[in-house]
DNA sequence: AGCGGAACCTGTCGGC
DNA sequence: TGCCGACAGGTTCCGC
């Protein structure tokens, strides 16, 4: 589900709602989202929340942080006390203010863990770059890419390269570029590079801005919808004429992942 | 090392 | 209407 745009949002919210609230008690509702023994935490406070590519930080008053990660249908939600379980209830912390914060998720990809705060770094060791990081810069992805023969829509999926990017902001980060997704790695040019990468902020700032893409079922921490799909240049447009060309939008597989294109735009 | 495919799990939608 | 396959915003593991 959610890419960097979507995780910041999630963040913002919980950042308005659960900071100095204490953790009472927790339920785990369903056995594989973690595995973590969550009695060490009781009693500690949420101090602050961070995002780290698709992943979320919640620093406590311990030494000990929670890394969240939403996969494809996570969400997080604070609701009042006598607000009942929902069917995809994972996960609920007790509050101090006797609201709860859920952790919601159908799919059960998505994970919880505990970790010690100054494991952090070698946690994100592998990850690439913050998209607006300095060391996000052409010469970075020449030199990662110079052996690469994989496109490079399924290049920009990788974590370890930069993070954050997903399914949705690939495809519309390559057609803001005019790059085709099937180009291979170590095929572009270095200005082809700084495309992609001012592609990438200048979209994901975007996102960010209207609160993330709600293309099913991400919802904000107040369950109010994104307002980035209303943006979508090539996502789930296929068929439809392009904006810039009117050339029909197409939809490709890559490694078993849709992509959109307009064939005329992107070269 | 790089690459493709399967797996994890549940729900929904479109075609026949 | 009902069944069945395809598909969904992600990541990891396995074998070549």
């Amino acid at each position: 589900m959610p890419e960097l745009p979507e995780v910041q949002t999630v963040i913002d919210g919980l950042n308005q709602i659960i900071i100095n609230q204490t953790i009472r008690k927790i339920k785990i509702l369903r056995k594989g989202i973690t595995s973590c023994n969550f009695s060490q935490i009781l009693g500690e406070k949420f101090l602050k929340l961070e995002r780290r590519g698709k992943y979320i930080i919640f620093h406590l008053s311990s030494e000990l942080v929670i890394i969240g990660h939403l996969k494809m249908t996570g969400k997080f939600v604070v609701t009042s006390k006598y607000v009942k379980y929902h069917p995809h209830d994972r996960v609920i912390f007790f509050l101090g203010d006797q609201s709860k914060l859920i952790f919601n998720d159908v799919r059960c990809f998505g994970h919880l863990e505990l970790i010690g705060s100054a494991d952090l770094l070698e946690k994100f060791k592998k990850m690439g770059p913050e998209p607006w990081d300095s060391k996000y810069n052409s010469q970075y992805l020449q030199k990662k890419l110079e052996n690469r023969k994989i496109p490079i829509k399924t290049l920009l999926l990788d974590q370890n390269l930069v993070a954050g990017i997903g399914n949705i902001y690939a495809s519309e980060i390559l057609f803001e570029a005019g790059i085709h997704p099937e180009k291979p790695g170590h095929s572009l040019m270095v200005s082809e590079f700084n495309q992609i990468i001012e592609s990438t902020r200048r979209i994901l700032n975007l996102a960010l801005k209207y609160n993330g893409t709600t293309i099913s079922d991400f919802r904000r921490v107040d369950e109010k919808t994104g307002e980035f799909q209303n943006f979508l240049k090539v996502y789930g447009r296929q068929g439809l004429a392009c904006r810039i060309c009117g050339e029909k939008i197409q939809k490709i597989k890559q490694n078993q992942r849709s992509t959109f294109l307009c064939s005329s735009c992107q070269t």
